[in-house]
RNA sequence: GCGGCCAUGGUGUAGGGGUAACACAGCAGAUUGUGGUUCUGUUGUCACGGGUUCGAUUCCCGUUGGCCGCCCCA
């Protein structure tokens, strides 16, 4: 093979779009439902974008960004996440303010560095909301509700939502003192993976699998008892509204995300139904970022679910349904029948049918053969005598039956039936 | 960035130092104007580069890519 996709990228090919197409059109409906818009932004950014709001330290500033220089020697990088977009886009058209609540949704490619595996690739999609200017917790609350009806939509199962808060600056440094504190002594006897979070950043420690040092993690403080005044407040009231909502979660103490810019709410969708890479829906609160990337100060949340994750668990589901909509082929036999079926074939598509033809002056039987592939409802088959009556046989595929029909009467025959292959 | 496994027609597989087997799909045909069954034919530089050898698709090394795990994330 001469030239191959390029790593941790795939081609979506025509028989799997009814899916993608599925999954899109569940996600756009659910969030304008609650009345998010949509937004799309360019696909690259200034590296800086990037840089200054997901953090230095993070593993994607670190090694997973698609950064090069244009001509004119500019840092550019593929976008890795679409927060940051976002930001910049709102602030820039100056739809965020602090008096101004703006909702808006997303969806489109994402792109990281990394070594592929189930569930991760370099290009990736990416469906998510942001909601930006206010800090009530009936937010937080609304917008993982959004998700799990999200999810109900699409019908997974077997998900469970687990949420935690982070704090905020104000209170999550003399939480990081006091893990540093108390995994002082302990990280000695943990991996050495974990020695390394230590220094870089405590709260990863919480995150490692590995079983030695579950039995330290399982004893460390957790955030939620360190909260300061607001934050507990604000997590408890996002509990509430949960819990009224009917929402069933996790408290999951131990949740740690990987982007520097979130505050409090932080929240994960995970499947049973997936291999390592089991994160459906990641997001959370990140009061700080708007103001960080230069703005005024405002409250902002949002979620980011990835796509080709939902795309594998639907496969395992087997609902792949791949309805033909062509509703009438229409076969000739010798070239002024394909002339008079050329002409009737551009007639119906400007009626609406989804009409095909045979592109390869192949015989009847091809002819047929290959509108049985297409799942055609109807074949119209014109040949040397239905000319000279200026009327031909139509054949419905599925019942067999057949019978004649003038050409001018084609058109109106199907407009009453609705030939087009549509759902009624 | 690290580790394990793998790489044969469109797809799924078999084989093995002397130029490849099977199934399905595709295309063509089986009294030349009708599909889904049957039969026949047809489809491959055995991932790429180098080495060992009289000879490599088969053995060895490298590259690229895939799968899975670690890290991290969607």
């Amino acid at each position: 093979m001469k030239y191959a996709a390029p790593r941790g990228t795939k081609d979506i090919l025509p028989d799997d779009s009814p899916l993608w197409q599925f999954i899109e059109g569940a996600c756009r409906e659910t969030f304008e439902l609650f009345n998010y818009r949509e937004i799309r932004t360019p696909i690259f950014e200034a590296t800086d974008v990037f840089t200054r709001s997901i953090g230095d330290s993070t593993d994607i500033v670190k090694k997973e960004m698609y950064t090069f220089p244009d001509r004119k020697g500019r840092s550019l990088t593929l976008r890795p996440e679409a927060t940051a977009s976002v930001v910049r886009a709102g602030l820039e058209n100056n739809l965020i303010s602090p008096d101004n609540l703006l909702k808006v949704y997303y969806l489109g490619p994402m792109f990281r560095y990394e070594r592929p595996q189930a569930g991760r690739q370099r290009q990736f999609h990416q469906a998510g909301v942001e909601a930006f200017g206010s800090n009530d917790p009936l937010l937080d609350a609304e917008v993982i509700q959004m998700a799990v009806n999200l999810f109900q939509a699409l019908g997974l199962k077997e998900l469970e939502v687990d949420i935690n808060s982070v704090g905020c600056k104000k209170c999550r440094p003399a939480y990081l003192e006091a893990l540093k504190k108390y995994f002082q002594e302990n990280v000695k006897h943990m991996c050495k993976d974990c020695l390394a979070r230590f220094e870089i950043n405590p709260l990863r420690i919480l995150d490692c699998k590995e079983e030695p040092c579950q039995k330290y993690i399982a004893k460390a403080p957790a955030m939620v008892d360190h909260l300061d005044a607001e934050c507990k407040e604000h997590f408890k009231r996002m509990v509430g509204w949960l819990d009224g909502l009917e929402i069933k979660y996790k408290i999951n103490d131990r949740l740690v995300r990987g982007l520097d810019y979130y505050t409090r709410t932080a929240f994960e969708v995970v499947s049973k139904q997936l291999g390592a890479q089991n994160a459906v829906c990641g997001g959370g609160r990140y009061d700080d970022l708007v103001e960080e990337m230069g703005g005024k100060s405002v409250p902002a949340i949002g979620f980011a679910i990835g796509l080709e994750r939902i795309m594998e668990i639907l496969r395992k589901l087997n609902v792949e349904s791949r309805a033909s909509n062509v509703g009438l082929y229409i076969a000739t036999i010798g070239d002024e029948a394909r002339k008079v079926g050329f002409d009737l074939l551009s007639k119906a598509r400007d009626a609406g049918i989804s009409a095909d033809f045979d592109y390869q002056g192949r015989s009847l039987k091809a002819q047929m053969k290959a509108a049985d592939r297409l799942k055609a409802e109807y074949v119209y088959i014109i040949g040397e005598e239905e000319l000279k009556k200026r009327s031909a046989i139509l054949k419905n595929m599925e019942t067999a039956d057949q019978h004649e029909i003038a050409f001018d009467e084609l058109i109106d025959n199907f407009s009453g039936e609705c030939g087009c292959g549509c759902e009624h």
